[in-house]
DNA sequence: GCCGTTTTCGGCCCGACTGTTTTCAGTCG
């Protein structure tokens, strides 16, 4: 039973007893539990089997109980019990905007209503208003609910969201009543999915900034517009929220709006202990009421004796603890890359040239570019035949002749076979500079199958790096079973690095397995597998998804200079 | 159900907006 399938069991659990209107803070505990399993690296199975499952966060004597159950029977008596005690479709029909535990409990009891079909029937036939504390209003929000459930309310990718967020700020910037308009929430955190776009904004004519962003050309419709709160939802159905702060407040508001809610939880339970309160306005003190903080985020945690935490890290983990001891990381950051280890040339599938490629990189202020076309099996990509790399190696030899202060590392992304053979013979793999090697196919093999195959790669000595370790496609393709703390494990045998591919469509390895890496002293390796000059720039992305996974410059291989790199790669 | 530099009991984050009311409950983040 994986981790993903006990969260999902405690989450239902959390929204059954919700429902029945039992105690919030049991329905709580079991969404901490959910969130701290989610937040794992590795599987609860490993945990169990130490007997360490009390020693996660958020986990009971209870809950760890279920958690044994499970895992030893792969069933949970009090689970199947709750399930049975109410219809199935009342679950269903939480999932719905504006539909909230107490609505269902009340459409269920009142009117029978027990699908989310008969409620769509029962709010076109105007029943709904019969109801205390329902209206017409309520029906038709009810109704366009369900609609945007049934059109498949999809997370957003991060790179998109940055995308649309940003032109936001910007419009909203222009305005003059406007001193300052930045990101919060899931974006800030750089999380790769996003939900919500929210947007702070500095202003001290609110109303203006409010009709401003709700006639914007992106909005599809307007569905709150308050005084200093309004949201939209774009043409592409993407939700945005604009709050508008005097400046005194902008320190607590961007905390605030921040989050995670389980860090903004952790911070405001410190607060208490401390006699102070926080909320989106400032700290207050209990007693006085007076405000000790709030102007910039650094008052906010100075008030509680914290540094700053990035972010990035505000995950609801352990870094309050982290930060308390003085033991948060020194982030990665976007300068201190000086290459892009994950390039396709126009000789497979990208687009473009070797030389264009180069320019493209020197404009970013990199000092060299791996390039790592495919190998011959992937036919569909323009794989090469091993005389065509010899080709472009000697290419690439001829154009580094020609460069100064830049240097073109001549790669291959190449393929492990199903079998874990490489795609190039070993005589051609030690003249490159550096193997990425890469699974393309085969996805469906076994766990035990794709783990061994993926070993036998990493044992070759000549490769270098494991491109896109789990294969997935965020939001399309699930990633492949494969036991990616026993291949981290390996690596570390092995001295080979961890790609993280910073393509918006895959951050492969993700944030908690990229902190298990650096945890076992594996290194990473961004690339970006840009195919095109654009997508160089998705190298945000992957320094993003680092300072999620808590690394730091001396765990990523491509902040190394050219020689120290050359060097590193040889060693791995 | 979880948790403990006040505690093994009695707490558990906090406010905006909406729709329904005529002072507030529900939902959301």
């Amino acid at each position: 039973m994986t981790n993903r399938e006990i969260a999902t069991i405690f989450s239902e659990i959390a929204d059954i007893l919700d429902i029945k209107g039992e105690n919030p803070f049991k329905v709580r505990a079991y969404q901490k539990a959910v969130r701290a399993i989610e937040g794992l690296s590795e599987e609860l199975r490993a945990i169990h089997a130490r007997g360490e499952l009390r020693q996660i966060e958020g986990v009971g004597g209870a809950i760890a109980k279920k958690i044994d159950e499970l895992l030893t029977t792969g069933k949970l008596q009090y689970y199947e019990r709750e399930k049975a005690s109410i219809p199935d479709g009342l679950l269903a029909m939480l999932k719905i905007p504006e539909v909230g535990p107490k609505k269902v409990k009340a459409l269920y009891e009142k009117l029978g209503i027990d699908t989310v079909e008969k409620l769509e029937v029962a709010a076109q036939a105007g029943k709904l208003r019969e109801l205390p504390g329902f209206g017409e209003k309520t029906e038709q929000n009810i109704l366009r609910g369900i609609a945007l459930v049934r059109r498949g309310r999809e997370r957003v990718l991060l790179a998109d969201a940055t995308e649309l967020a940003e032109s936001i700020v910007e419009k909203l910037s222009q305005l003059k009543e406007v001193s300052v308009a930045v990101p919060a929430g899931s974006l800030r955190r750089q999380q790769e999915t996003i939900g919500d776009i929210d947007i702070l904004v500095i202003s001290h004519a609110p109303q203006k900034v409010m009709d401003t962003f709700t006639t914007l050309d992106c909005v599809a419709e307007v569905t709150a517009k308050g005084t200093t709160k309004s949201s939209i939802r774009t043409k592409d159905d993407v939700q945005v929220d604009v709050r508008v702060v005097e400046k005194d407040s902008f320190g607590a508001a961007l905390q605030y709006f921040t989050g995670s809610k389980e860090h903004n939880i952790q911070l405001r339970e410190i607060a208490m202990k401390r006699g102070l309160k926080i909320n989106e306005y400032g700290v207050f003190s209990e007693k006085t009421g007076k405000m000790i903080a709030g102007k910039s985020e650094e008052e906010v945690y100075a008030a509680l004796e914290l540094p700053v935490i990035p972010p990035e890290l505000r995950q609801g983990l352990d870094e309050i603890d982290a930060a308390r001891d003085g033991k948060l990381p020194a982030l990665l950051e976007p300068s201190q890359i000086k290459g892009d280890l994950h390039v396709h040339s126009e000789w497979s599938d990208g687009k473009n040239s070797i030389e264009e490629i180069v320019e493209a990189c020197r404009a970013l202020g990199y000092t060299y570019v791996g390039i790592a076309d495919h190998s011959q099996s992937l036919g569909v990509a323009g794989g090469l035949e091993p005389e065509r790399c010899e080709k472009q190696i000697e290419l690439i030899r001829k154009i580094n002749r020609k460069l100064k202060g830049f240097r073109v590392l001549a790669g291959a992304e190449v393929d492990i076979r199903s079998d874990g053979t490489l795609d190039f013979p070993n005589e051609l793999l030690a003249k490159l500079d550096f193997v990425t090697a890469a699974i393309h196919s085969g996805f469906k093999q076994t766990r035990k199958q794709l783990t061994d195959r993926v070993r036998s790669a990493m044992e070759n000595p000549h490769v270098t790096i494991l491109a896109h370790p789990t294969g997935r496609l965020i939001g399309r393709r699930d990633p492949f079973d494969i036991d990616v703390v026993e291949i981290l494990q390996i690596a570390k045998k092995t001295g080979t690095a961890m790609e993280l591919n910073a393509h918006q469509l895959r951050l492969d390895l993700k944030d908690v397995h990229l902190r298990k890496a650096k945890e076992l002293g594996v290194k990473v390796a961004i690339g970006t597998d840009a195919h095109d000059l654009t997508e160089l720039r998705l190298m945000r992305y992957g320094v993003a998804t680092t300072r999620r996974g808590w690394l730091e410059s001396k765990n990523v291989l491509n902040t190394l200079s050219t020689t120290k790199l050359l060097k590193a790669l040889k060693h791995a």
